[in-house]
DNA sequence: TTAGGGTTAG
């Protein structure tokens, strides 16, 4: 099967930037019939009851503030700060800026309209600058104005402003009313040091639900699950904001059964939920993976009429998107609100429900492991003009990693850097893995060499991108400088840095290693770290340390590790031990088709071909269904899928010719094929093993044929490559003087001068 | 005062 939906390219028409609010509104206030807007420029009412219904139309808005200069009523303050007030409700901060600076004696209200404009973007350094200048015309701030700079401060975590505004307010003897107060107490409860919040609590003269709200906030905040909950029962009024901080603040903090069980309370004896409510009780869903539950309140949300909220709609698709339930997804997702279509057709679409939607599918499809479909939905948003932003390229990157899609995941790395999209730890890491998974190792060097400060995740994916290239030194040099800057590391970085001793055979270093996870870290071992210390022992030839380590740790019951062992066995040629092996395997997973193959692999190698048989007929006759081997390459903007005996592709003629001819001349300088030695699990390939047609050959074949000889010729394949395909492909980088680079389902293999870089022990 | 999406392994 070949697909080549990738033929797309980012360039400024892709992305074209939207038009500017500004010259939009003057150029429709001039153009468009404005007699049906009713304009009568003196009624100020006229203003009030059309700002809601206009505060996100940019043409009204236009045409409202256009008439009025016209009319010579905008200097008329009070209509000023109408318009002023629309402009900064559609978030267009350098319009609101020229209509306040045409604004004559402006007042606190007009400044503290536009204050709240930049504090609402988290402009804090507009806010304070705005905030000074206004004191130096003379003009008092009022409580709203304070409040207004006090509350951007705590919704952006700007400490430093906060702390600021605060001392004026203590420095000036300004009254503190409660809204005030709550809102400083705010500050240091979402950013400041923990106790400074609590002696300003304890200080307050008077306190009302707000105040304990925020004070329970701040307890989970630092983590202190016991005292918010504690705090949350002795409070004296709980409304329903009080139930929505606790509740939301267990599930944060992994205490989603908690917050479940005083959600049943809160149906029981609280309030009637709100809208928050509603979004916080689909993430607590979801993080338990309760999908039928979750259903029943999508039932209570319709109910309450609350499925056009953004925050609520959002919550849904991404609990089903989460729950695996992706048809259920894109049902939600298609039954959108009208503006999406209106939106669509004008410009990028930039309604935060549906970016967020968006990247709760795509990061849907990439979980299910449905990486195409993922790809696919991308590339739709592209071409229907939603707005891409980092949440999304972070996943897509992780698409592009999975599927080895380098020339998009390296697209997509350039429009980030093109647009000036921060890169966060998320967006870095994931950057990180696709060049490691994509086979560009250096690349992934570059970015993360230009981290600060990297946090756990960062070096894990560095330390992995190492491991899989079979750099296990490399990886272990990186582990002990994470550790020498005291990063942490986490239950995956262990993961990555036993792998790498594994593959590289450094057996002390990765017992080490493990030991430390237990006892220094406390990390309890998982399946897969079990799994990497049985390779460990199995690989470096230590078959009996392996199965004694199987056995000390009971582990016997686990597949995985079964198959790790097997594969040691494999290497170091153990028949009579492998096939033991493969019959447990087969015991524990009668319906994979893994172990049959396994199994029937090692009684060909032991020349027991009757029995290989037999298990071959079993398998069909319990029609279990194998995996098919496939390997693709990427030309330009084309993904070229290969499948053994391919002869689906265009140029297939010219592919096997040159693979007849290729085959001959290695011949020539000592290659031959030797059945006996492939017992990989790479299934049904196996029996057609001397027909040398196998599906990394021919897609290595069509790089050859398709790229000069100075390109490395990258190839991905979704199984292990067998002993024969790899040396195939020794010989072939010998004799053709070409770099050969072939991802298997586990690591990289590097072919270069006629040697592989796994050093062949894989 | 309370709410939405993303990264590393397997």
């Amino acid at each position: 099967m070949k697909w080549t939906c990738l033929r797309m390219r980012f360039s400024s028409t892709r992305f074209p930037k939207p038009p500017h609010f500004f010259s939009l509104a003057f150029f429709t206030a001039n153009t468009i019939n404005t007699t049906k807007f009713e304009f009568r420029p003196f009624e100020s009412s006229w203003y009030h009851s059309t700002s809601l219904a206009y505060s996100t139309n940019e043409t009204a808005v236009g045409v409202l503030h256009a008439k009025a200069v016209t009319s010579g009523t905008f200097q008329n303050l009070k209509e000023s700060n109408y318009i002023l007030n629309l402009v900064v409700k559609s978030q267009d901060l350098a319009y609101a800026q020229k209509l306040f600076d045409e604004i004559s004696d402006r007042d606190v209200r007009a400044w503290t309209i536009l204050i709240s404009g930049y504090a609402r973007l988290g402009a804090s350094t507009m806010v304070l600058d705005l905030f000074r200048e206004m004191r130096i015309e003379g003009v008092p701030p009022n409580q709203f104005t304070l409040s207004s700079v006090l509350n951007s401060s705590s919704s952006t975590s700007d400490l430093q402003t906060g702390k600021i505004i605060h001392g004026w307010i203590l420095r000036n003897g300004i009254n503190l009313d409660i809204v005030l107060e709550n809102s400083i107490l705010d500050i240091y409860a979402k950013c400041g040091p923990f106790y400074y919040a609590k002696n300003l609590f304890e200080l307050m003269v008077e306190r009302d639900t707000v105040s304990w709200n925020i004070m329970v906030g701040a307890y989970l905040h630092v983590g202190d699950m016991e005292n918010s909950l504690s705090m949350f029962r002795s409070l004296p009024h709980k409304d329903v904001a009080s139930w929505n901080t606790i509740m939301d603040g267990l599930t944060r903090n992994g205490r989603g059964r908690a917050a479940l069980e005083l959600l049943y309370e809160m149906v029981r004896n609280g309030p009637a939920f709100n809208k928050v409510t509603f979004s916080i009780a689909l993430i607590l869903i979801s993080s338990l993976s309760l999908t039928e539950l979750g259903r029943q309140i999508h039932g209570r949300v319709l109910r309450f009429g609350f499925e056009k909220d953004g925050f609520v709609r959002t919550s849904l698709l991404d609990m089903y998107c989460k729950g695996g339930k992706m048809e259920k997804a894109s049902l939600l997702f298609r039954k959108r609100p009208m503006d999406w279509s209106r939106m669509q057709k004008s410009k990028i679409t930039e309604s935060t429900t549906e970016i967020i939607s968006c990247s709760s599918i795509v990061a849907g499809y990439i979980r299910n492991g449905e990486y195409e479909d993922a790809l696919k939905f991308f590339i739709s948003m592209v071409c229907g003009q939603v707005k891409v932003d980092r949440f999304t390229i972070t996943s897509v990157l992780s698409a592009c990693a999975n599927t080895g899609i380098l020339e998009l995941g390296r697209q997509i790395h350039a429009y980030v850097q093109k647009v000036g999209h921060t890169m966060d730890f998320h967006l870095i890491s994931s950057s990180i893995d696709m060049y490691a998974k994509c086979g560009i190792l250096d690349d992934a060097w570059t970015i993360f060499k230009q981290t600060g400060n990297p946090n756990v995740v960062v070096w894990t994916s560095m330390i992995n991108g190492c491991a899989s290239h079979g750099q296990g030194r490399k990886a272990m040099w990186l582990f002990e400088k994470m550790m020498h800057e005291g990063i942490k590391p986490n239950d995956v970085t262990f993961v990555g840095v036993l792998t790498a001793c594994s593959h590289s055979g450094l057996l002390e270093e990765g017992y080490k290693y493990f030991r430390l996870m237990k006892e220094v870290y406390g990390i309890k071992p998982k399946v897969e770290h079990f799994t990497c210390m049985v390779d460990l022992y199995g690989r470096a030839g230590h078959l009996d340390k392996a199965e004694e380590f199987i056995q000390e740790n009971s582990l016997s019951h686990l597949t995985g590790v079964w198959r790790s062992f097997l594969s040691s066995c494999r290497l170091h040629k153990n028949i009579g031990l492998g096939k033991w092996v493969s019959e447990t395997l087969l015991r524990l997973e009668p319906l994979d088709a893994g172990p049959y193959i396994l199994f029937s692999n090692m009684c060909t190698a032991n020349d027991e071909w009757e029995e290989a048989a037999n298990v071959r007929g079993l398998m069909q006759q319990r029609r279990i269904n194998k995996v098919c081997g496939q390997s693709w390459i990427q030309l330009k903007n084309e993904v070229h899928t290969f499948v053994m005996g391919d002869r689906s592709h265009p140029q297939d003629t010219e592919i096997y010719s040159y693979l007849d001819e290729l085959n001959g001349r290695l011949k020539e300088i000592g290659y031959s094929s030797d059945g006996k030695l492939v017992m990989q699990d790479v299934e049904e390939e196996q029996r057609e093993m001397l027909l040398g047609y196998h599906s990394e050959r021919l897609a290595m074949v069509f790089g050859i044929i398709r790229t000069t000889s100075e390109m490395p010729i990258r190839i991905m394949k979704n199984l292990r490559i067998c002993t024969d395909c790899h040396n195939f492909i020794k010989y072939t980088s010998q004799i053709l003087l070409r770099e050969i680079i072939v991802r298997d389902i586990h690591r990289f293999h590097h072919f270069k001068h006629g040697l592989c870089s796994c050093g062949d022990y894989w």
